[in-house]
DNA sequence: GGAATAGTGTCTTTTAGACATTATGTA
DNA sequence: TACATAATGTCTAAAAGACACTATTCC
């Protein structure tokens, strides 16, 4: 902040008309596939175009804190504690035709949920596979391709240096259902074994559980249970291989 | 964004006064030390402090075009093309004591500068060393210790899987001058041998002019220069030691 | 010459990646 | 039984890190 126009004697009328928005990105894996949330909306402008839920930040409340309300009260999602970070500020003079509207969007990762409903502000609200929108079969509402784009490149950087993978499986999981979550977010095969000993080579990811369980996703073997770990970044990094692997699962 | 609230008759007295800043994080090597640029406000509140440059958005500006252009207002610097990525925004309820302002912050490295000027809004304007901000030996005006805390780790982790540190060296330089920034921005001594055999063997990282000339910084033996080649990011990345080495140069 | 940096080369350890083989569960 | 996955182990190549030694330039 600078000087520049001090409202301390704050007149509305002089004061340009910013909307300040929070908007949500949720990803989680439906049915091995990674997945975004949409709402459908219900009034212009885009009406009837599918957006990511989202809302105004009221005047006392922090925007991360918008970003959650906005997510139970669109669809009816109730989710007790979750990890949500900030990804990005949008703010193109006309990103949106009413007004000038700047938008902060945040990034949940969540493990597999019950399906939405729609709530307050929007008509319906469901779960589109990531890559359906990338090929451009859907296009959402505003810049929120974009935001999505960034939400997703962020997910696919971050599960290589941190632990946030584990945030998209129910605990306790298998090494299997860990390598998965890498397989759909980066949309590659990994060696099954190459890394297993890579994720327990790595102090605080996984504590194993000492017992055997079913996987969340396939059959086979059943293998053994782990839970998250203390560790929050990793060392080394779980790289994305350098896309000269084969294309698709 | 949500239909919740949609201003399309717009009242301005009825639509809650937000402010939008846009404030910028100068990063550049001075001396051998990381160091930011601050500016003395002239004003309440915290007439006197040192803060990041800043200011407010123009309703029909961009936030990044904000930046530069406080940058300048504020610093005299006028400085062509550079590189210029948002951090994060800021938007605690209470972080300016006058109204809800939400601050994007901004993150510039630039190679080493000619002094600035005092501007507009700003009684002065200098760099200060990081090291001594994060010593406790500044304090700084609103939340931007925070903000300056976040761009030193942004800067800290983004010159190890981008060719971003290049952008605090001017062009042509040597390998001893860009291995001097790692060393000023992790605060670390990094072998000068394996050093220039990491980033030779970087494909795109830098592209040799097959001339000789001295380093930009310090005495000896002159080197080879070189200067910024195609690629952006860093494969494999040239990592932060896993802080076990001597704490300083 | 002395000091500081540039540059070359070698050796060891760690990690990544490919893959073979055996074990154990489900349909 | 057929099949899918888990788990263990081996081999090779790439990269990191430590360090010795020579070369060049400024003071």
């Amino acid at each position: 902040m600078s000087d520049a126009v001090a409202p301390a004697g704050y007149d509305p009328s002089a004061y340009p008309p910013f909307a300040v928005t929070s908007d949500i990105v949720v990803l989680t894996i439906r049915g091995g596939e990674l997945s975004v949330l949409l709402v459908e909306r219900g009034n212009e402008p885009y009406a009837g175009c599918w957006a990511l839920p989202g809302g105004f930040v009221d005047i006392d409340e922090p925007g991360e804190e918008t970003a959650r309300r906005e997510l139970v009260e669109e669809t009816g999602l109730e989710i007790s504690s979750f990890h949500l970070e900030q990804l990005r500020t949008y703010s193109a003079p006309q990103r949106d035709p009413r007004m000038r509207v700047v938008s902060t969007a945040y990034l949940a990762f969540l493990p597999d949920l019950p399906a939405p409903v729609a709530g307050d502000d929007a008509a319906r609200a469901r779960f589109f596979a990531v890559r359906d929108i990338e090929a451009g079969e859907v296009t959402l509402a505003f810049d929120h391709d974009q935001i999505l784009a960034d939400a997703v490149e962020r997910a696919r950087s971050k599960i290589e240096y941190t632990t946030l993978a584990a945030a998209f499986v129910e605990k306790p999981f298998t090494l299997g259902d860990l390598r998965r979550v890498y397989e759909c977010v980066w949309g590659t095969r990994l060696h099954p074994s190459n890394f297993a000993r890579k994720v327990l080579s790595t102090p605080g990811f996984v504590r194993s559980l000492d017992v055997r369980g079913a996987s969340q996703f396939e059959g086979g073997r059943v293998g053994a249970l782990y839970e998250t770990g203390d560790a929050t970044v990793l060392h080394p990094a779980i790289l994305r291989p350098t896309a000269d692997e084969e294309d698709e699962r």
